[in-house]
DNA sequence: CCTGACTCGC
DNA sequence: ATGCGAGTCAGGG
């Protein structure tokens, strides 16, 4: 209690007496309800694909095996490395500053190869599922039957949540098997599980922020924001925009929000570095307010010392003053990031509040359970 | 117990 | 040399 006059005080000199009061203090009634409420997930299903990923991964590492010529421990990237550069004299792509990589991306390009290399793409994707997923969260059931995760509130640095023991923000969804996993998530009998996303948050909090013109107005369309954006960047009507040139646009507005540079944008697309620097510049040539608001974000927080979301969270960053290249860079990519990062972040909270009010209130049989980062995930009575 | 490499999510 | 997290495993202390 000593603290506390101190720490009011603090807030209320820092502009962030309403994020406080209106946004984290209410936000933590809402997070210990939906730890204690959990999310029911199917056991016996859970069990089966558990075994069914034991018996294709003992046919992998039979197939791996029998291609190295002996047994090792396909785990350790320093036996793997030894066995494919060495060992297979394949071409080493990548190194880490312990030895060679061996990571998905360096394998993506070796599959070629050697007809080891699928083999271990399918052994690395399998074990993450049985031993982070399958047996993970068989082990974090609880006698309710429900998974309970922890959500962290002062962890990140932009003021998102985390969540752990178990992470249930990471259930995999983008391949098909790892889907699996997701569907295993059910509803209590007589409910149904109702996923709520926003769409496109963050380039959404980027054209406000950012005051761009061009790029509300897509939003105001309700058009696509990647298709118009390929439209824009690629100088064609948007009928007749392509589907790899959506993806590029994509890629550029994912990028943009990350504060990319051209080298990662050309790696991550497959094009040239200079296309990818010829897709940037036309990008910001299209989205004016984006580009002066890239400009005076960093320089704002160069002079303040930090930059902040749309509700007052502050993020320090003194390495923008740093002399050296990389870590001022760096500096410059998180004081782009974080409002938008962060901004997306006050208004999920926000939602959250309100919608487990308005539950309450009017569906109250209806439960707020899980939320990540853009979306929410809601148990409620079928009809 | 810690760090690094890797892989899962947004 | 694209932002923010967490868990698992190997390997070392």
């Amino acid at each position: 209690w000593h603290l506390r006059p101190v720490l009011a005080g603090e807030l209320e000199k820092n502009g962030m007496e309403r994020l406080y009061r209106q946004i984290e203090l209410p936000l933590c009634r809402v997070l210990y309800r939906m730890e204690n409420r959990g999310i029911c997930i199917d056991r016996e299903q859970l069990r089966q694909f558990g075994d069914m990923l034991s018996r294709r991964i003992s046919d992998c590492e039979t197939l791996i095996f029998s291609y190295s010529g002996g047994e090792f421990n396909i785990n350790s990237t320093r036996q793997l490395g030894e066995l494919l550069f060495e060992k297979l004299g394949l071409p080493p792509v990548k190194k880490t500053k312990t030895g060679y990589s061996t990571n998905a991306e360096v394998l993506e390009k070796l599959k070629n190869k050697h007809p080891i290399i699928p083999a271990i793409m399918d052994y690395r994707m399998l074990t993450k599922l049985k031993s982070t997923y399958a047996d993970g969260l068989m082990k974090e059931i609880r006698e309710d039957g429900r998974i309970h995760t922890t959500f962290q509130n002062l962890v990140t640095a932009t003021g998102r949540l985390s969540s752990t023991e178990p992470n249930l923000q990471n259930i995999p969804v983008r391949t098909d098997l790892g889907a699996e996993i997701r569907k295993m998530f059910i509803p209590k009998p007589g409910c149904v599980l109702v996923d709520a996303d926003y769409s496109q948050i963050e380039l959404r909090v980027l054209a406000h922020i950012a005051g761009d013109d061009a790029m509300r107005k897509a939003f105001c369309d309700h058009v696509d924001i990647h298709t118009a954006t390929a439209a824009q960047v690629f100088g064609v009507p948007v009928e007749e925009v392509t589907p790899l040139q959506r993806r590029h646009a994509k890629a550029v507005n994912f990028g943009i929000v990350y504060g990319i540079s051209e080298f990662s944008l050309a790696e991550d697309i497959g094009v040239s570095r200079y296309e990818a620097r010829a897709y940037i510049d036309n990008y910001l040539n299209n989205y004016r307010g984006v580009k002066e608001y890239m400009h005076k974000v960093v320089a704002d927080a160069r002079e303040k010392g930090y930059t902040e979301t749309l509700y007052g969270r502050r993020r320090y960053i003194p390495e923008l003053k740093s002399s050296n290249f990389n870590v001022r860079s760096g500096a410059e990519r998180i004081a782009l990031n974080t409002p938008i990062q962060g901004t997306a972040a006050d208004l999920i909270k926000l939602a959250m509040i309100r919608v487990e009010n308005a539950l309450n209130e009017k569906y109250p049989d209806a439960k707020l359970l899980l939320q990540v980062h853009d979306e929410l995930i809601v148990e409620c009575p079928e009809g």
